[in-house]
DNA sequence: TTGACATATGCCGATATGGACATATATTTC
DNA sequence: GAAATATATGTCCATATCGGCATATGTCAA
């Protein structure tokens, strides 16, 4: 077995920048995909082909309008990755205020051997 | 070009399942490779495997025991990711409003609906 | 030194990837 | 219907992936 299909969930889809960069190209408006493709200064195929991981995993829809499809947000998908990662904010904040502790410790030390010195 | 290194970033490296279990299992404190394989129910290679991943992304420490290696979370690495998917947290957020909306609109129609049947 | 234990690494295989290109499909316009 | 436009898909390529297995490396203990 390789890798875990991209298509399988969020995680993977978003592993990929262009496709990170296509959903915040999403953020607020849908766009059809000739724009994608401009704004991401990529071909309009790798667009479509990016656009199509997304839509299997859910991170967007699609709307057909005249000849073109639009394709919009739909963020839920990125609940998962949310709760996840944010199970471990509090060690990242823990390992800064652990820092923090160490530096003080560095500069207490300091002190009193400044203070030996001098005796 | 292939797909982007798993060794490039948090993002690629938190897309495979075994890293985030063994991210998550490295919450609170420190392992050594066999008791994480053992937990992971997957072989001593592939664990430190997943491990050189993780310490490549700066996603964990290693620390000599002895005869182990100590493997501690370091969860700095996770705040990109982090900051990245917050930033999608208003949109189904929004979805939501917007279905509660779409319900109201619905209750509403079936009211008016109910009332014009009356007259 | 030898052996037991813990871990890392190298090689192989099957597969998935992302990109480029050509082309198929679908829609609008003339 | 034909041309123009918008999009999706299929094929080919180079490469990276994950997994298994064997084995190298490193450490401790007798």
């Amino acid at each position: 077995m390789a890798r875990a299909a991209t298509t399988s969930d969020a995680f993977n889809a978003v592993a990929e920048p262009q496709r990170r960069r296509i959903l915040m190209l999403l953020k607020g408006r849908e766009r059809p995909v000739n724009e994608l493709a401009r704004a991401l200064r990529i071909t309009q195929p790798r667009t479509s082909k990016h656009l199509r991981v997304l839509r299997e995993v859910g991170l967007v829809r699609v709307r057909e309008s005249g000849q073109q499809r639009l394709y919009a947000l739909d963020a839920r998908g990125l609940e998962p990755v949310h709760e996840w990662v944010v199970g471990f904010e509090q060690y990242w904040n823990e390992n800064f205020e652990r820092l923090n502790e160490y530096v003080k410790k560095l500069q207490q030390k300091e002190h009193t051997d400044g203070n030996r010195n001098k005796h």
